[in-house]
DNA sequence: ATGGTCGTTGCACGA
């Protein structure tokens, strides 16, 4: 079974070569983050032709996540399910997929340390969390993906020591990501690649793609039992090349 | 040399 998370950067924009990639890589389970469509917008019958199942939580113009499977679908839920008030941004959709609990994540940018933003972030992480306690349990097959704007580590960025009181590495994200971590999960890339420079977002400017100045932001979060079934991830970065290409590369994961 | 590009929308802003 291939899990795949991948930040689209607007699925209208970007439908083409989404379709062209997943015929080429043919994963199971995507999970998909910032399609940018209103649900009634959603190309549910493209991705049918393909083989999919979908589930997608949108609003239009901004944010928008989605689930696509080939290994069934069900019990799908939009937002956390937490009893508190909805969040008012359309950034985590959860289904269960061929026996595993997913969720696709869209975790705020923070904008800048010193931004409302950056606390609304800090908070989501923390409902993140209670939302996964409440509603899985850390023995069970359970998978969180996505774009976290969280770089976990300094393996994960180019010079850390350029990156002091910016969002993505701030002590606090870090220990938040963290947080969610312990309460069962294997950041599952890191499992198979404990070396740095392998990264999943790279900025559209100054040429940071070709100069290798990226960021590994993109996580598909595992549960042991998962884990048990891993036999090797990685970030397909040549569909960060040529044209039109989403910000974000795929990172995949492998399950025997 | 400290910018630079995208995607949205609408004549800026978010990432």
């Amino acid at each position: 079974m291939r899990i795949v998370t991948w930040n689209v950067n607007s699925l209208k924009a970007r439908l083409e070569r989404v379709e062209a990639w997943l015929d080429e890589a043919r994963p199971d389970i995507v999970c998909m983050q910032e399609t940018k469509l209103a649900d009634d917008a959603f190309p549910a019958l493209t991705f049918q032709a393909l083989g999919y199942e979908s589930a997608h939580y949108g609003q239009g113009q901004w944010n928008g996540v989605a689930i696509l499977s080939r290994v069934g679908i069900s019990d799908v839920v939009v937002d956390f399910a937490d009893g508190l008030p909805a969040d008012p941004d359309a950034r985590i959709i959860s289904a269960t997929c061929g026996g595993i609990r997913v969720s696709s994540v869209y975790v705020p940018n923070g904008r800048s340390l010193d931004n409302d933003h950056y606390h609304y972030k800090l908070q989501w992480m923390e409902r993140l969390r209670n939302h996964v306690a409440a509603t899985c349990d850390p023995t069970a097959d359970v998978v969180v993906a996505g774009d976290f704007n969280i770089a976990p580590d300094d393996r994960d960025v180019v010079d850390p020591a350029k990156l002091v009181d910016v969002t993505h590495v701030s002590p606090q994200e870090r220990a938040a990501l963290m947080a969610l971590e312990s309460w069962g999960f294997t950041d599952s890339f890191r499992h198979f690649y404990d070396q740095g420079s392998l990264y999943s977002w790279w900025d559209y400017r100054a040429g940071d793609f070709h100069k290798g100045n990226g960021m590994r932001i993109d996580l598909i979060l595992a549960t042991a039992s998962v884990m048990k079934r891993a036999t090797w991830s990685i970030v397909d970065r040549n569909a960060r090349k040529g044209t039109s290409p989403s910000d974000h590369a795929p990172v995949l994961l492998d399950l025997v």
